[in-house]
DNA sequence: TAATGTGAAAGTGTTCACAGCA
DNA sequence: TGCTGTGAACACTTTCACATTA
């Protein structure tokens, strides 16, 4: 009865409202009541302006003149992005990278269970992280089925990523994100987020080697490296 | 004399080059003489047309009415995105994220160099990752300066990432790509790319969530999990 | 003729300035 | 008075359609 019309958030704010929860998250375990906007952006690292205009997304959260509620406002975020409802999820590949997001307590507190990490290499199968024991990817149709895991991550070798996805799709899985340098092809209706962690890096070099074109030639105190 | 002015390429633009390249090294190693941007496109996960558009930035890079030559096209985006000259970079944070970075070989064939791996960790000094020993990270600002190393990477846990990165900056470092979860303070004159592994399931979550309630109710051929 | 290269249009996201309200 | 909420301007990206050329 009183659920607001939630009108169309733009992807962009949607990955930024996460980040505003994190950091709410923070300051109400320090014990902070309330925070303004220009505090909340620049822990956050974004414009004060855009935060509010983020934040305006879901209806007036502040009040004019002082700032926001910290608790009020973390509970509506964590409504807005749909924390409350546990979500299974299953990833596999447990290498190094699958083991890093496997043992990420924050996790746990935002909603996501990791229901199965799957993984090929039988010397792997057995071990338990962030609590939970790695099985055969074999077991992949099962656990999905199990658990009506809609979600999945895939941080396997790039050459197996496809028949890995193929597999997830075929299963029920509808979103997948997928940390394997490889575009996935899959059919309409599922959703894909590729996340390309060397193409960070590919950027940043870009725009550093970039820094010295720019304006003027150079600023004395940077010091020359090569000999 | 025959340097290309090459004029000012979106950041957005230079992230898909370096998918292209990846793409393009992969069909060389395959003997592919030419590729169409349909195919090329397709392999990267992007449009036709953005993908012409892209490599427009470099000038005119194809033949038209056949296509783009592998080798030729992936040399130019080589030199664009300035993977011929070896960087030298430091990781700090050598649990499994920061191993997955740097046991990734797909850095060494990009021009990047990992000459510094460093850890706060007794226990995992000495590791060697990706051919490379874990030093401690009190030798931080010696190994920045004996290589000239302007790109870092910090994959430590989120309480000490800023004293890392200001330790980082003093020593001579201008960009910083940041897996911790917490904005980074830097002065003007150092880039910082924030990138944020559990923010990009939680978007996947909300769009998932979202499925539901689009347009028409729901399709029969999705099976509905819950009993 | 079959593909590239590119203006122009549409769409999306960001920033600004200020009205509105405790 | 101070900070939120937001329309309007701006900047950036993507998409389309088609002229262009080997």
């Amino acid at each position: 009865m009183t659920e607001v019309r939630t009108r169309a958030i733009p992807e962009a704010t949607v990955a930024r409202l996460a980040v505003y929860l994190r950091v709410l998250t923070g300051l109400a375990e320090a014990g902070r009541g309330s925070v303004s906007s220009g505090e909340l952006a620049s822990a956050a690292g974004v414009n004060p302006a855009g935060l509010r205009k983020d934040l305006s997304y879901l209806g007036p959260c502040g009040v004019r003149g002082v700032g926001y509620a910290v608790p009020a406002l973390r509970e509506r975020l964590a409504r807005a992005l749909g924390v409350e409802q546990a979500r299974s999820c299953v990833l596999v590949g447990m290498g190094n990278l699958g083991s890093a997001l496997a043992g990420y307590a924050g996790f746990g507190t935002r909603g996501f269970t990791f229901v199965g990490l799957l993984d090929a290499d039988p010397a792997r199968v057995g071990d338990v992280v962030g609590g939970t024991a790695v099985r055969p990817v074999e077991d992949l149709e099962e656990v999905v089925a199990a658990h009506g895991v809609t979600i999945a991550v895939v941080t396997t070798p790039a050459t197996v990523a496809q028949s890995v996805c193929d597999r997830l799709v075929a299963a029920g899985v509808r979103s997948i994100v997928n940390f394997a340098p490889v575009a996935l092809a899959v059919p309409a209706g599922v959703d894909v987020r590729q996340v390309d962690l060397s193409v960070e890096l590919q950027v940043l070099a870009f725009l550093d080697q970039q820094k010295g074109v720019d304006v003027v030639p150079h600023r004395m105190s940077e010091q020359v490296a090569l000999p």
